[in-house]
RNA sequence: GGAGAGGUUCCCGAGUGGUCAAAGGGAGCAGACUGUAAAUCUGCCGGCGAAGCCUUCGGAGGUUCAAAUCCUCCCCUCUCCA
């Protein structure tokens, strides 16, 4: 029998089990065998980004690891095919199987910033699916009805709203669920959204005789708009490629009420310190300071104390004390002089001429300081000159000469 | 296969011959206030060195001095019937 402290650890974080008694039998059965149970996690690789929204489950698998689990993780080059429909409602295009590749590779590059490497296996869908045929196909679409899809969310929702949904989006479920069957699943991590997928796998893994996978579901992390789900597409990420300030200054940009959430789902914090936390705030702590800690607990875990400390420093400057940035990025000129507008544009500060001169309009831009008002105006390349477009964005200008390299 | 509804700028959505680069809202950006929080207020919000011009209302043609708006064909989606 494994302990109660451990169970809980196991259940910590997590939103809905099913069912949970059989998680609890896994768990003493395989302490009994000690045989690990096979954790599965399937990726979408249409993508290569992660953000820290992917990663909380990722982290549960971490902690099965550390109990001596083994993960798997699945990367769905068939279901890039489709795209995964959930909680979606516009189909998405397809991806080459070059891109998927070039993906999934990037993307468990990623993910072992957070999984144990020697404990994960990475299985591609292709490895079954290549192997199938249309006879294969039909024997598992026979297996469901189209009541039981048309109870999904996703697909009710938009089949009720006249919206399009394709034939074979219905497939994704039924692919994912197969993928439990090909890797003898035990557990499956994913958001809640994932609730129908993945118990469709367990339905499979009945059909094929297999014992049926638990369903671990975690709540969605909400983007650093505290309102949408963390996505790329919504621009309200906080991705593992950002740089310790990015990650800093997007976490500190968050809304208060995510704080707690955030340290619940973002970081390892435990229950006990959970609430600590939850104290502070309530006794009205200024939720900036708590968020501080916050952003460097994140920083922290992707990088490490110094640089969490460095990017504190850093936002304080900038921010606080409206101070220059210690790294400003740099853009070469030959240039003796420069039209405002066109240096804005030129240097990547704006997208257009249009966005540059409303910026001069609205008293956005400054350089070395100097507002500057007039969109005519002509400015002096000098090396070192420093131009600055609303309150976060910088630039320094360097002088090149003309002569070949 | 038949009948009907529809496709508008990043999103939602108004517009049914000129006054339309296209109402309104959302998102976004900037400014004020702040803690790069929330709330609020203000301004901007297709492109062009800005004069005018160019591109945009599913696609291709056409009518017209003038088309998001009218006509023809095509593509796509949905609803009902089978």
């Amino acid at each position: 029998m494994i302990s109660q402290e451990i169970i809980d650890k196991v259940k910590h974080k997590a939103e809905e089990i099913i069912p949970e008694k059989d998680l609890i039998n896994k768990l003493n059965c395989s302490a009994a065998k000690s045989k690990p149970l096979r954790v599965k996690y399937g990726i979408d690789p249409t993508g290569a980004d992660v953000h820290i929204g992917h990663l909380v489950p990722i982290r549960k698998m971490r902690e099965l690891q550390d109990l001596g689990h083994i993960g798997v993780i699945i990367i769905g080059d068939f279901t890039a095919r489709i795209g995964d429909p959930t909680g979606r409602d516009v189909t998405r295009p397809p991806l080459s199987a070059e891109q998927i590749k070039t993906n999934a590779e990037k993307y468990m590059d990623q993910l072992y910033m957070v999984l144990d490497k020697d404990k994960t296996e990475v299985r591609y869908q292709s490895e079954w699916f290549d192997k199938m045929d249309l006879s294969d196909v039909l024997s598992l679409l026979s297996k469901f009805t189209l009541a039981q899809f048309l109870a999904h969310d996703t697909f009710r929702k938009r089949y009720e709203q006249g919206l399009a949904l394709a034939m074979h989006e219905i497939m994704y479920p039924v692919l994912q669920g197969y993928d439990s069957v090909a890797i003898n699943a035990d557990i499956e991590l994913g958001a809640t959204e994932q609730k129908f997928n993945i118990l469709v796998g367990r339905d499979m893994q009945r059909f094929f005789g297999q014992e049926e996978q638990v369903a671990m579901l975690f709540p969605i992390l909400a983007g650093t708009d505290g309102i949408n789900k963390m996505s790329k597409s919504l621009n309200n990420y906080i991705a593992l490629f950002d740089t310790p300030k990015d990650k800093y200054g997007k976490v500190m940009s968050i809304p208060d009420n995510m704080i707690l959430n955030y340290f619940k789902l973002a970081t390892p914090t435990d229950t006990k310190e959970l609430s600590k936390i939850k104290e502070e705030l309530d006794k009205g702590v200024n939720p900036k300071i708590v968020k501080q800690r916050l952003a460097r607990t994140i920083v922290e875990l992707y990088h490490d104390k110094e640089r969490a400390l460095a990017a504190e420093q850093e936002f304080d400057k900038v921010f606080a004390q409206k101070q220059m940035p210690d790294l400003i990025d740099e853009f070469y000129l030959t240039d003796a002089k420069l039209w405002i507008i066109k240096l804005l544009n030129d240097s990547g500060l704006c997208k257009s001429n249009g966005e540059a001169r409303r910026l001069v309009r609205q008293k956005a831009v400054s350089v070395d300081k100097q507002t500057i008002t007039d969109e005519n105006a002509e400015i002096e390349i000098n090396d070192g000159r420093i131009l600055k477009v609303g309150k976060k964005r910088f630039i320094r200008i360097r002088k090149r000469d003309n002569r070949p390299k």
